[in-house]
DNA sequence: TTTTGAGTTGTTCGA
DNA sequence: GTCGAACAACTCAAA
């Protein structure tokens, strides 16, 4: 019997889904496919890829409710189509298009494989449909986004439950591994929609004010959902969009254009692909980091004596995310305050995120570093005090993160070292002791951090 | 072709 | 405490 097949890849949904919509246009019989690729699943698996699971295992679910299934296969994508291949006629894969280099390259195997169609759908406006009127790509992104807004919605359209849903039952098969689920984010479609209503109800007209606060739970907290297609970006902006008119447009103007800069990352890693391996500006290749593996570590275990560095890695670590403000810090504070390279940031941050994203965060390093698209300023050099005392002004994240810190009070809880000896006495905590002295002094980095830039540049 | 305005999310200093 | 200016020079985007 020929089937077409429905290649999940990051789009973990059953409605409004381009690629599973094609797959139903087709006629044939859809049949749903996962490849666990080797490639991408070795060794222990990551917090992704055990939300990736947890994910899969309840989109099945909802497939077997739906009268269809899912088939799970293990290996290199083109050897499991070849081998699908000869044991059934299948006459087109659809999937949905991904960006990253490595996607491309294995598309590109499978394509030559089986007939393969590409559907948009991880971003909002594919790559090329947003370009300067000569047809170069944007690699600045106001002007990126105020192209990127005059453009009409591409896909407005969010089909109906059941509408597109793979009607044929085929003999489920294949095994999912057996996987701890990730704490504080629980991997369903149930979860997505109840955290995106209560966003939307609740949160998103203050958005604009309390996004920055890592105090507060002023963030959508939905980047796992989208990251993997549980939500997908087209129809958060309808939704955006449709209800703009009426009430508290700047919070969502401000959370639209998060989903904005999604999709300039998303356009700036298709376009510049070497951008995975580098710097996106030429000169700053050749920035003299430092080799420095204990203040790496110290780091990533939140020990640099930096409460609100400390605290937000600490967070990262325990829970597999991390405030948006916080990845700031961390990452000025990685790459300005202790020279060391961005990308040992960028793969710690992309072991460690349930939402990791190649694009947005190579992009977000780059910027940090001030290696990237953007006209980085030299003096953008984040203070991690003062971003401390003005993003979590009571310490409340700090103390959250950092237990030995919980009895400081206001006035010290961002610079302990600070802390009179009486004091000290009277709290039982001994800066030195019971938490690190700071590993650097953030007065002094500052012109090394300078110098070293000029070296690259020049 | 030339010119002009501008560039995510900062920091510091001095009035 | 607040406020405005300085902090390089460069490249990009658009008129």
């Amino acid at each position: 019997m020929p089937v077409a097949i429905w290649w999940i890849r990051r789009d973990l949904r059953l409605t409004d889904n381009p690629a599973l919509q094609a797959a139903r246009k087709s006629g044939y019989p859809v049949m749903p496919v996962f490849i666990l690729d080797e490639r991408l699943m070795a060794g222990p698996l990551n917090r992704r890829q055990r939300f990736l699971i947890s994910a899969l295992a309840d989109l099945r679910e909802q497939l077997h409710r739906e009268g269809s299934s899912l088939l799970i296969r293990e290996g290199k994508p083109d050897e499991v189509f070849l081998s699908l291949f000869k044991k059934t006629e299948v006459v087109r894969v659809f999937a949905e298009e991904d960006f990253s280099p490595y996607a491309r390259n294995r598309d590109e195997k499978v394509s030559r494989i089986v007939p393969l169609t590409l559907t948009k759908g991880l971003t909002i406006h594919p790559p090329d449909a947003v370009m300067k009127p000569d047809g170069s790509p944007y690699t600045i992104f106001t002007p990126y986004s105020r192209k990127w807004v005059s453009l009409p919605a591409p896909f407005l359209a969010a089909s109906v439950p059941g509408e597109f849903l793979p009607t044929n039952r085929f003999p489920a098969s294949g095994s999912l591994p057996e996987v701890e689920p990730v704490n504080g984010s629980t991997a369903t479609r149930e979860e997505a929609e109840t955290r995106l209503a209560l966003f939307l109800s609740l949160r998103i007209d203050e958005y604009a004010e309390h996004r920055d606060r890592m105090d507060r739970n002023g963030t959508s907290g939905l980047s796992p959902y989208i990251r993997f297609g549980l939500l997908s970006p087209g129809r958060l902006t309808a939704i955006i969009r449709q209800e703009a008119a009426d009430v508290g447009t700047e919070g969502r103007r401000v959370w639209l254009n998060e989903l904005i800069w999604r999709d300039f990352y998303q356009s700036i890693l298709y376009h510049f692909p070497y951008v995975k391996d580098g710097a996106f500006q030429p000169k700053f290749r050749h920035i003299p980091w430092r080799d420095a593996p204990g203040d790496l570590q110290a780091w990533k275990d939140g020990l640099t004596g930096y409460p609100a560095v400390d605290a937000a890695m600490r967070q990262l670590k325990t829970t597999g995310w991390m405030h948006n403000r916080a990845r700031m810090i961390t990452a000025s504070f990685l790459t300005k305050d202790l020279l060391i390279n961005w990308q040992e940031g960028e793969r710690w941050f992309m072991d460690q995120l349930v939402d990791g994203d190649p694009a947005s965060n190579n992009g977000g390093w780059q910027w940090a570093a001030g290696t990237g698209t953007d006209a980085a300023p030299y003096f953008r050099i984040f203070n991690p005090i003062l971003q401390g005392k003005r993003f979590d002004p009571q310490g409340n994240y700090i103390r959250r993160w950092v237990p030995e810190l919980r009895p400081v009070p206001d006035e010290y809880i961002h610079e302990p070292w600070t802390i009179p000896p009486l004091v000290q006495t009277s709290l039982g905590l001994v800066p030195g002791r019971d938490y690190p002295l700071p590993i650097v002094d953030h007065g002094q980095v500052k012109e090394r951090t300078l110098a070293a830039y000029r070296a690259s540049s020049t």
